[in-house]
Order: C-alpha cells, then structure tokens, then sequence
DNA sequence: TTAATATATGCAAAAGAATCTCATTATTAT
DNA sequence: ATAATAATGAGATTCTTTTGCATATATTAA
C-alpha cells in the first residue's frame, strides 16, 4: 500500500492519510473500528481529529482500499483489503477474528443469486462464535 | 405465534406486545425496522411509543421470538422466527428481501468453525445485490 | 372482585455512532 | 513562490437506540 494507491483515488497525499494507512498496515490489528484507530493515533501524539479518521476511512472504502465491516457491536470495523475477498470468524467473547475463504460457498452464493435473479454487488458472512480460549 | 410465546417467556400480555406480534405476524413486510413499526403502529391509531417498540423488540429477540439482523443501512431490522433458519438476498435499490437456505454453505460453515476451533453461536450470511426489478 | 405487587408504558432526556459545517491550513499544479 | 483546490479540526448536528422516572396496566392472592 502506498502513496500512489492514494494518488490513483485522486486523494491528496496528506499526513492523516498516511498515518491512517501505516497504522493499518502495522499489522497487531487488522480489524479496528474508527474509534480504535483515533485512539492508536493519539497515543502516537498525533493530533488527528475522529472525523477526519471517519472521513478519510469512507474515502478509502470509496476508493476500494478499505472494506467496512458491520459486525455486531454498534461501531463498524474497518480493514485493509489485500487481494482475495474473503469472510470471517469473530468470537463474541474476545472479539478475535479470522478470516477465510470458502470456494465452494461461493459458488453456492452465486448460484443463490442467479436462481432469484439477483445481479450480486457483494456479501457478507460473518460466523459468530466462541474461540478456542474463550470456550 | 400466541400469547402462550409470551407468557413462557416470563412476558405479560400487553396491548403493545400483542398488536407489536399481529402486526409481524401479518405478513405484509417480513422485516421490518423498529421505526418501521412504530409508524404502521401509529397509522393503525395505536398509540405505542418508539421506546416501547425498541423494547418489545429487544425482549422478543431475548426470548427467541424474533431475530435482529444488522443490514445495511443504519437501522436494524426485525423478523419473526418461523421454523428455520434461514439467510437473505437483499435488494440496495428497492430493499427486497428473499429468504434462502442451502444445506451446502451451512455444513462447510460448521466445518469451517471446527477447523479453527470455533463454537458456533450464530451466524450471518448476506447477499447483496440487485433484484430483477432493478437491474 | 378487589387490593396488593410487580411489570410495563410513555415521554423526555441521554448516549453512542457517524456526518456535516465552516473557518483555517496544507497540498498541488503553475 | 503563488494561486487554486482540497483537506483538516473542532464542534454542532443528525440519526438510531437506550434509559430514567412517574404513571398506568396486568397479574396474583385474598
């Protein structure tokens, strides 16, 4: 992810952005809500206001850099797209999250879709759960 | 759906709860918001608040009467239980709602919880996309 | 049927999430 | 470096949902 992925969405390349994008890509967590990245930001002292978090996050979804998730739990979650679409696991309990792909569900979706004539712009499947230490 | 659903849920039987139950019950929209409710309440010359419908809702989703779905969109949406489980084909133009459920997809999400250690708890699959009306 | 008690309701206020307004500041193309 | 354009921060605002509290209603036992 770089600077010319921002260039491309014909978005200035702007200290918030970038922060915002390093942060996401740093990696301890690939699913946060805007809340939780204002946060991680302030404690890096760096003066970001949360609408700015928001507003920039919304461009990214925009420019297809991001996929909002809308788990359970009142705030969306945002994480950075690396190639393959992909769904996921969360645990109620420590709300941990796990990603995975499944081709055969896939296709069964697409089939769904085609037999209600439905033209599919995108789906989400979230498994909810309890993770092997929250038992 | 009966006034026994409720008394077993330890619910007494009001004039909100019923009307909030006939009304679901009548099939017209299978899923509808809170908001939804209160209005077709209030054209119905009931004089229930929002506040009670949230509530109503919120214990009928707790005695497994109802389900709460967070599609897209801002607010929850609610459905009453029949039988079985079920997913949804969701229309971003118009809003229509088809249930579907295939045996496929459901075994490879158990197996895929299983091969990560996952209790299930729930689960959620949504398709988005255009209807046939709005193509 | 009535009285006692336990719950539910309505309204207004509050809380939580996300967006918008607008004056100020930063970035880009020239 | 400058002008033109876009982005930011802070706070106000909107929208959805929840809560507090005084009143009203349903249930239970007498």
């Amino acid at each position: 992810m770089e600077t010319a992925d921002l260039k491309k969405a014909g978005l200035k390349i702007t200290l918030p952005r970038m922060k915002i994008l390093e942060l996401m890509e740093s990696g301890d967590l690939r699913h946060q809500s805007a809340e939780d990245i204002y946060k991680a930001l302030l404690k890096q002292d760096e003066e970001i206001g949360l609408a700015t978090v928001y507003r920039v996050l919304t461009q990214f979804e925009g420019a297809g850099l991001v996929t909002r998730h809308h788990f359970e739990g009142g705030q969306a979650v945002f994480e950075l797209n690396h190639g393959e679409h992909h769904d996921h696991l969360v645990c109620i309990s420590c709300g941990k999250v796990v990603e995975f792909m499944d081709d055969v569900i896939e296709q069964h979706q697409n089939q769904i879709a085609k037999a209600n004539n439905f033209t599919i712009t995108e789906h989400s499947l979230i498994i909810y759960g309890r993770c092997e230490n929250c038992q």
